[in-house]
RNA sequence: GCACCAGUAGCUUAGUUGGAUAGAGUGUUCGGCUACGAACCGGAAGGUCGGGGGUUCGAAUCCCUCCUGGUGCACCA
């Protein structure tokens, strides 16, 4: 497509003598559509050029050579120059992109993107709090696709650590008395929640524990059976919701897939004379980058910590994925150990493409209204029971407004849990959530399934219409009203929108978007009669419906939510 | 105590590299289905952008300071 703010800069470029790269940065898009479609401010000129920025838009006004096949019109308003491009040029450009293929690029073209999201910890609850970094990744996942890097998506299971050691531990005293077969994480975490209190009143069990885990890590026969039968357990029951939310991962080596990479990651931090000896254990100090802790690499009896797998992990992806970036989609919490395990990589030898392309991906928390979720303490919302609650919600409303709809299971599934995840993708991911069942499962507004309804009446549309247009028979004449060239713009966007989100990792950049095409495409409908007597009206609609449906289910599909055709 | 993050309408929030009159949704309220789906659309009311300084032609945005909330701070992950 055209790219206008190009053929803006270029033209200012050549009345100013000012360098074109330089402009286009400056060009913006006004907050108010009554101020054009790009503005171009001259305030910044004025010291140089030592006149009034009023003066100078009025100067490069006179001096702009205007091509009228792009540009409209142009006007000064105070320190600004306003700029109308062209609608009949926009509405071509814009139908002309839109297909199937419409959003492809090949941007990231031979780059490599690792993705580590989801990793909740084995024999322990799934619960609400693991569903932000499962959907946040898996739609920073989607978009790199589409934008046409290679990536690479690692559920980082948490299977291994102290956690175990507690887990063999209780089951080795309680073992007999809970049905694990039965409900194996409900009852697991039984085991977890009175072993940690053990622990608490008895520091000899807590010994015993992280021996537990220092035997595991040894290839102890016992322990391993136990850790096997539990992690084999725990996927079971992950499958649940995985299959429930649609994920998938390349890879689920978790951090015990690193217990035979850590002696090298060891040995190499030794051979810097960075690793100290402290209070009995091995660690590497980090006060001169600025961290205080120091970042524990061997504990005292000998046992790894995460830290030191997460190394050998960053080591492995290196050399297997040679990634450009490697994204860690992980709490806000643990930002101090992203900060001193990035900092350490620093010391593993590897070129600095890797070291540069870590990024923790923090994200806030999902709080209960009476304050954090705890498994031990036991108040958590499991995320199945929250999914399933939301297909039923959906089911409720559709047996309410379209008892007559075939596929009502499947189109209940797309709805209700698209409105889970898009309520978790709408805000900005730095902040915490206070979780709320009617927030949650909201169905109205700024939602999931206002989006999906959107599309559904695009869709309906079409099929009263009962044909699509072809593109050279539209007269794009009939598209230069206010709102199909709202949605025109929009769409024209659509790319950028999508290089935004891999900017700053934020899928709810793309959110915001779709609900403003959702939003931009009602208002239409609500304005316009789309079938109608004069055919060739009717075609220029017809066909722009058609567009924003096909966007608005790439967007949808993108964030990780299903599309149904009718609801 | 130190460090990091957040603070925008009653509630949930958006706000591009500093730019024109700070946008939405929700709730309240008024209006719109003999139009292709009302899970929708349109209008009204609602703001000292946490407080105070500063930089700038211009600050929600940058700097300083204070307040409030959250998180983290060595053998959990």
């Amino acid at each position: 497509m055209i790219n206008f703010k190009e053929e803006i800069a270029k033209q200012i470029s050549k009345a100013t003598n000012i360098s074109e790269q330089e402009l286009e940065t400056y060009v913006e898009i006004p907050k108010d559509k009554n101020n054009g479609d790009y503005a171009f401010p001259c305030f910044r000129l004025a010291k140089e050029l030592k006149k009034a920025p009023p003066v100078i838009a009025n100067e490069i006004r006179e001096k702009l050579i205007l091509d009228e096949n792009i540009i409209d019109k142009v006007e000064v308003v105070g320190g600004y120059l306003n700029f109308y491009i062209n609608k009949k040029l926009l509405a071509k450009e814009v139908i002309k992109a839109v297909n199937e293929e419409f959003g492809k690029s090949d941007i990231g073209k031979g780059k490599n993107i690792v993705i580590d999201y989801s990793a909740p910890n084995i024999a322990k609850p799934f619960h609400i709090g693991h569903l932000r970094s499962t959907v946040i990744g898996a739609a920073l996942y989607n978009i790199y696709k589409i934008l046409g890097y290679n990536v690479i998506g690692i559920n980082h299971l948490g299977d291994y650590g102290t956690q175990f050691g507690k887990l063999i531990e209780g089951y080795k005293l309680w073992g007999n008395e809970y049905d694990i077969d039965k409900d194996p994480i409900g009852e697991l975490a039984k085991i977890y929640i009175r072993i940690n209190e053990l622990c608490k009143q008895d520091e000899s069990v807590l010994e015993q524990c992280r021996y537990n885990f220092k035997l595991l890590e040894e290839k102890d026969e016992y322990c391993t059976k136990i850790w096997e039968k539990f992690k084999d357990l725990s996927l079971q029951e992950f499958k649940k919701v995985y299959d429930l939310l649609e994920s998938k991962f390349d890879s689920w080596n978790g951090e015990a897939f690193y217990s035979d990479k850590m002696p090298e990651v060891i040995e190499m931090l030794q051979k810097t004379g960075e690793l100290k000896e402290s209070q009995g254990a091995e660690v590497i100090n980090l006060e001169d980058s600025g961290i205080d802790t120091p970042c524990i690499i061997k504990k005292s009896n000998g046992s790894t910590t995460y830290a030191t797998r997460d190394l050998a992990a960053i080591l492995y992806r290196a050399r297997t994925y040679d990634f450009d970036k490697a994204l860690y989609v992980v709490s806000y919490e643990q930002t101090l150990h992203f900060k001193q395990v990035f900092e350490v990589a620093k010391l593993l030898g590897i070129d600095k493409k890797y070291t540069d392309g870590l990024e923790h991906v923090a994200f806030g928390m999902v709080l209960l209204p009476s304050g954090r979720m705890s498994t031990r303490a036991g108040n958590m919302i499991k995320l199945e029971d929250l999914l399933n609650e939301a297909i039923q919600r959906a089911k409720e409303i559709i047996e309410q407004k379209n008892p007559e709809l075939e596929d009502k299971d499947d189109v209940a599934k797309k709805v209700g849990i698209g409105a889970v995840i898009f309520n978790d993708l709408a805000n900005s991911r730095i902040k915490d959530e206070i979780f709320d069942w009617d927030t949650a499962l909201n169905f109205q507004g700024e939602t999931g399934p206002y989006i999906q309804y959107t599309y559904v009446r695009t869709k309906s549309v079409l099929q009263k219409a009962g044909y699509l247009p072809k593109v050279e028979d539209i007269n794009v004449d009939y598209l230069v009203d206010e709102y199909s060239q709202n949605i025109l713009k929009l769409i024209y966007n659509f790319e950028e929108t999508l290089v935004q989100v891999t900017n700053k990792e934020e899928p709810s950049i793309l959110s915001r978007y779709l609900i403003d095409l959702s939003k931009a495409f009602s208002a239409f409908y609500n304005e316009n009669k789309i079938i109608l007597e004069d055919k060739e009206i009717q075609d220029a609609r017809v066909y722009l419906c058609s567009v924003v449906g096909q966007v608005l289910k790439t967007g949808t599909e993108l964030l990780g939510m299903g599309m149904p055709n009718k609801m």
